[in-house]
DNA sequence: ATTATCTATAGATCTATAGATAATGC
DNA sequence: ATTATCTATAGATCTATAGATAATGC
């Protein structure tokens, strides 16, 4: 065992995941939010795990909240900017499903597939509450894009479906992969059925083997 | 202003739906947990909220975590009932659908018409510690209840059906009405719509208009 | 006597800052 | 000089308990 000490950097084998310090901190927190819940939480808790002192988190992140903005954020972007990359891609006749559907499996593939099931934290009261707005902000500009795909789709199904917007039904069903797997129930099919479950409700199940192969071909494309 | 004090009943006009002091609690504890957190509320915020001193509080309630108890116990106690009445009737041939139709039903009404949304709360890691027993076992009796309605579909239906649990399925779109109000944007048809969807993605999409009426014929008699 | 309130407080946190110290890199 | 750590602590909580007090009901 080797000291620590003023000026040391660690040298214990880092037991988390992360080239830098900053990486070890945001492991543990995840861990340790989603286990135990944020407020719950101590700085001291997230320190020990790390094998720091409490103190020395404020070297990396000016605040609790920050550390947290940060996972959040995390969540969120790869989907975002996929999101982004097929709602910029030229207009095709008939790809509007195809499109949806990439949209839904990739960003479903994110959230079953982070190592820590962070988006319960969504719906935690604190993280509405303004103190995170580039999150909340990016939430929202990825559930547009979800609408503006969903929108693309023929008329007729969209007036025959119950749902006043296709889009946000993919949106929901996707982000219901989290209480799924909150549950313990989530398998490597969970992001797939939630994706073809928001075309089922729209009544394009018959199509749904070649949207499926058309949407897979984005992702191997853009993803 | 009638002023206060020891032995005093509180004179004010109760603010608070709830005839006692213990559901002007509940219903202050109720608003302050779900739109700013459990941890984050303190308990005198809530005794600040109904008008009374943060130690009178634990007249009527041993600890913080009994108030949630109460509170969680409360959104899923009338459906569970419900789901228990449904769940003896004697088999009949053919009903096994609208059985399940008129459990996610009611159910959902009651998630989406209480006066806060507290099941924003069933994914804080803090509702999952074991301290809430009573809840959990409640919610788990009703996901199973569930489960047993889903397992009366035809064969047929439940072997096309890309779900293992037709049941599962249910339990789990009538929560994620709790999602969708959490982002204001549950409305009054939002129940009858998470009832359909479970039974459209089960390949029933035909039979609804058979189904919804024998569920509500359900409700009629048993709710 | 019981009930519902109050005042006062013990004891245990928790977040963030100040300032020292040692290693590293220029 | 910069970086990453440490020790120490200020200041602000927060939960739950102890014990007093007044109204109510027997």
């Amino acid at each position: 065992m080797t000291s620590a000490g003023p000026g040391r950097p660690r040298s214990q084998q880092p037991s988390r995941p992360g080239a830098t310090a900053r990486d070890e901190i945001l492991d543990a927190a995840a861990e340790l939010f989603t286990t135990q819940g944020f407020a719950t939480t101590s700085t001291r808790s997230i320190a020990d795990a790390v094998g720091i002192r409490q103190s020395s988190l404020y070297h990396h992140f000016k605040t609790k909240d920050d550390i947290l903005e940060d996972l959040l954020e995390g969540t969120v972007l790869a989907g975002l900017e996929f999101a982004r990359a097929v709602a910029a891609l030229p207009p095709a006749e008939g790809e509007a499903a195809s499109r949806l559907h990439a949209v839904a499996l990739y960003d479903g593939t994110q959230l079953c597939s982070a190592r820590w099931n962070l988006g319960i934290l969504y719906h935690l009261p604190e993280a509405r509450s303004g103190r995170f707005t580039r999150f909340l902000a990016d939430r929202q500009e990825l559930r547009n894009l979800y609408r503006e795909l969903g929108a693309g789709l023929s008329p007729a199904v969209t007036a025959a479906s119950w749902q006043s917007s296709p889009g946000d039904l993919a949106f929901r069903l996707v982000e219901s992969l989290i209480n799924l797997r909150a549950d313990g129930m989530a398998t490597p099919e969970s992001p797939l059925q939630a994706a073809d479950a928001g075309l089922i409700l729209c009544g394009l199940a018959a199509d749904l083997p070649a949207i499926r192969e058309q949407g897979a071909a984005l992702i191997a494309r853009l993803g």
